[in-house]
DNA sequence: CGGATTTGACCGGCGC
DNA sequence: GCGCCGGTCAAATCCG
């Protein structure tokens, strides 16, 4: 099946572009050990992956399995989650909270912010094109201190997922989209995308030809460019803040083309402060009919 | 009509 | 103890 293959490239693409950081328990990386690679940033250590064997290859090294292993069959090595077990819908919990939101119920096991299982993950904004998992955005906050909105999104690929991720482009480098997970998924990654995949549709207007127009011609739906590619980081993009200098698109549009190759670092305590994004219109919505194919 | 997004409000963790 | 802020909920709305 090439199914695996699409999974596979969901990874690369999905993180390739940059590195992760191993927030609160290093148990809970997503990728092995030797894809790692530790340094120090600021007194603080940091766990670096990168694969740059990898990416831009058009076939896989049997090392992806490996790889992408742990991160989808994690509940399978992982120990488990703080949050509710497999199984245990947090519809449930949900069910029980009233309009008025009786604090007696304290529903929210996830609370546990600095116990919390994270795994962040900074790629580059116009590269990552998404994953396998049907992500539904459940939240959007502006961030104190950050120009940007950071984005809730959970999964929806299986009812009762409680894996979730944050989406925010970083404040250090407005090119790099942080991605944080949370949790775990509960279900075995889909071979395909289910009929919620890609379902995520753009708000805004699609640009006219007079503000670059069609992305599908800079990133044409092969199975690396990606029918995956869903609009939860791009999303994010066509909500930055209005920018000054829009002259960084083209450039990035560029580096489209190379499905965000750019390294970057990432650290749990990032900074800076320059802000500014490139409009990035959604191309694709991929849907149920993309992926079965 | 079903499912996703938006958005304001609520809640609780955490720092002071 | 208090206030700030991040995370989540859920009604309203939108869209295919």
């Amino acid at each position: 099946m090439g199914d695996d293959n699409w999974d596979l490239y969901a990874v690369v693409r999905g993180c390739s572009a940059g590195t992760v950081a191993d927030v609160d328990d290093s148990s809970f990386s997503p990728f092995p050990p030797s894809l790692l690679q530790e340094r120090d940033v600021g007194g603080e250590k940091e766990r670096a992956f990168g694969f740059p064997h990898l990416v831009g290859t058009s076939s896989y090294p049997y090392g992806l399995h490996e790889f992408c292993e742990p991160f989808y069959a994690m509940e399978l090595h992982q120990e488990p989650p703080l949050l509710p077990a497999v199984g245990d819908p947090p519809q449930s919990q949900r069910q029980s909270r009233q309009p008025q939101r009786p604090v007696s119920q304290a529903p929210r096991s996830t609370r546990r912010k600095n116990q919390q299982k994270k795994v962040v993950c900074q790629v580059a904004a116009h590269g990552v094109r998404s994953d396998l998992w049907a992500w539904r955005k459940y939240g959007q906050k502006p961030i104190k201190g950050s120009p940007y909105p950071r984005s809730y999104y959970r999964c929806s690929t299986s009812k009762g997922c409680q894996a979730r991720k944050q989406v925010e482009q970083s404040r250090a480098d407005p090119g790099m989209l942080l991605i944080t997970y949370t949790a775990e998924h509960n279900h075995p990654i889909p071979t395909i995308r289910n009929s919620l995949a890609g379902s995520i549709r753009p708000k805004l207007p699609l640009p006219t030809s007079a503000d670059g127009d069609n992305r599908d011609q800079l990133l044409p739906p092969s199975p690396l460019s990606s029918p995956l590619a869903d609009s939860v980081e791009d999303d994010l993009l066509l909500r930055r803040p209005p920018r000054q200098g829009e002259e960084a698109a083209e450039e990035e549009e560029e580096d489209a083309l190379f499905l965000g190759m750019d390294m970057a670092t990432v650290s749990s305590g990032y900074s800076g402060e320059k802000s500014g994004f490139s409009p990035w219109p959604v191309s694709f919505n991929a849907t149920a009919a993309d992926m079965a194919i």
